[in-house]
DNA sequence: GTCTAATCGAGACGGTACGTCTCGTCTTCAC
DNA sequence: GTGAAGACGAGACGTACCGTCTCGATTAGAC
């Protein structure tokens, strides 16, 4: 953004609502034509502006999607229910409903696809949606310590794998339940889910089989 | 499959090798160009077939990666490894191995994606797929029962459930690792994701928080 | 033709009545297709024949389409009306009468197209079209000689030539009238054209201009 | 042409040495494989054109090959060599020359064939080929007319129908002489027609058979 | 108030894959 | 061996998008 700028300090300066319009029109396209079926010409058109200007922005559909997508998921965030167990159903929950959105479902996966063979992409994903929600996990984590549902950060070496494995376990089946099994992650599924993910991260290892 | 025999029983019969052929190129080409480059008529040549062969088999690119794909997951089996914990590592670590490989990364996710907005797709990919790996699941808990590890099934409404549940956060959580966060799913992350599903499964409820 | 019939005496013979049905079948495609429509697929199916056995008595779409206008052509014959001037306005009426129908005007254009690039396919239509109506310039100029309308072949030498070009001259012209022109060659026009071609053909020279 | 423009003046401009390039290399395309064989894939290549440049321009194959061919035919012109039957033989021979062009006869052919079946076809070689070289009759007339070889115009509703039976005529012989006879239209035989042709529309009517 | 330069819309361009069609051949079964 | 059925390799069809390009017409800030 800064280095365009930089290099250019003259000429006619890009619409910023082109932008906005753009990524609306995409989001609108996914819903009704679906990943593959969604063409950049038609959403030029829906968005009420030329192919040239789409692509002077957007390197390529991919890109174009990650964004479109990404902005959906900015609007996550940790509820205050009481108790981890409780906080944690109500953002799986939210996460859940976003899935559910045909425009999410759509683009999230192509992208995702994509991303297997073309690593700047995964990139892409992974600063623009992935580590942007890594937030609700730390939030959620610092307010149970508060609580004291959970001890203080013992060894922070492990801490950052167990974040990491907790954004993949929840993301993971939460989006293995809807998209590929192709039921809902209902109020009942979030529950048993929750309580096996949290018995899993806090019981003793004892405590189970003995 | 035999509804097109009964139909037909006069004609040239439709060439066995083709099936065959067709699929394993449609894997080679997977792995050269993923799924959004991967072109049918490549595929018809480098099977050394017609593209006419290959649309009286599949009706599109869809249906083709998935039966494609399908059979990569037939290799899957559950070992013996003497504990329930160990052979749940040892067939996520085959899992992780599948989904290692390019031709199952590009095509899995993207008929995923494709399936968000076809519902006969994502029944093929179930059918296909997903209720075929579910005999791990089944076997598993089956062997661990034999072994005493688990319970002979108290409630068989709820145990359905915990079958379902159980394969979204295992295949769920080892594809968005391996996909998405774009980091191996190996030995050790495998360990601690085994440690955490099962210790949720079996600890008792109090065991932990209270 | 024949040494096919003086190769094989023995097994199933060919069935007589499929002949004439494939012919039947492709006038009746010729109909409601056109040539470049005109399908042999459609015409097995049309005439209640495999393909195998439409190929085994036909080279190709151009030799069968031949054969099938050939037939039509078969009807003409020269009315007896009293003069020479009057048999070949009548003549001239029941040709542009056959070139009326769609399954000779789409045919036989087409054919003449494809023998320009074709020696054999044009050999065929000579002797399977044109020589075989030649028949009506020379019975005509016979009975205009026996009925003293003109006098008996002075030059024989010239006189092949002359056929040879009033055939062109008739053809031609209600072709070109038919065809390119797309008036109908009625009653009114065959009256002019036949008496400026008579005329032509029986004025002295020097009648005219001088 | 002029509505074209006028309805759009924006966007990139037609290439105007495509369609030259289109329509020559339609032409080579017509000499070496005739109209059956021309793909319009090829025709592009040839033209080192994009197969959308080239339906964008124009319908289809018939189309193409009708404005292809049609240029061949504006290098007609009446020549003038003292006499109105030295004229006539003079432009017969021009039109001859021409029909003796693979280009020419394979396309011409065709496109008559496919207008049997396609009345807007059949208008636009009215329009392209046969209008246009009307001019020659004219223009033919006119001259003769002032050479006194011909009475000046003395009924103009017969005129106008003399006019369209000459063009069938002269056309229509040529066409058949070269193309369904196959032999060439030369020298001899256009002084053969020609005579016929000019003592018909010239003799008086009791000059011949009294 | 020009001048200058990047923007905008529109749409043609060379490519490439699509899924369908027809070709003429080949393979099988039934008679 | 003939005939019906239909799969086969081949390749053109006409369409749709791709991402690039060429236009003339706006816009702004720099001068």
């Amino acid at each position: 953004m800064q280095s365009r700028r930089t290099a250019s300090r003259t000429g006619r300066p890009r619409s910023a609502a082109a932008d906005a319009a753009i990524l609306a029109a995409t989001r609108e396209a996914l819903v009704e034509l679906g990943w593959s079926k969604l063409a950049l010409s038609d959403v030029a058109l829906r968005a009420g502006v030329a192919k040239t200007t789409l692509y002077r922005r957007w390197a390529g559909k991919n890109e174009l999607v990650v964004d479109a997508v990404a902005e959906l998921f900015d609007e996550l965030e940790l509820p205050d229910r009481g108790s981890l167990a409780a906080d944690i159903e109500g953002v799986v929950l939210q996460f859940a409903a976003i899935l559910a959105r045909p425009e999410a479902r759509s683009g999230l996966m192509a992208v995702v696809a994509e991303a297997t063979r073309d690593d700047a992409l995964r990139e892409r994903i992974r600063a623009s949606i992935v580590d942007r929600q890594m937030r609700l996990v730390l939030e959620g984590r610092a307010r149970a310590q508060r609580r004291g549902e959970l001890p203080p950060e013992p060894d922070p070496t492990e801490s950052s794998r167990t974040v990491d494995l907790i954004f993949d376990m929840v993301a993971g089946a939460v989006v293995h339940r809807t998209l590929v099994s192709g039921k809902p992650a209902d109020q009942a599924w979030v529950h048993g889910f929750t309580r096996v993910l949290l018995l899993g991260l806090t019981a003793q290892p004892d405590g189970g089989t003995a």
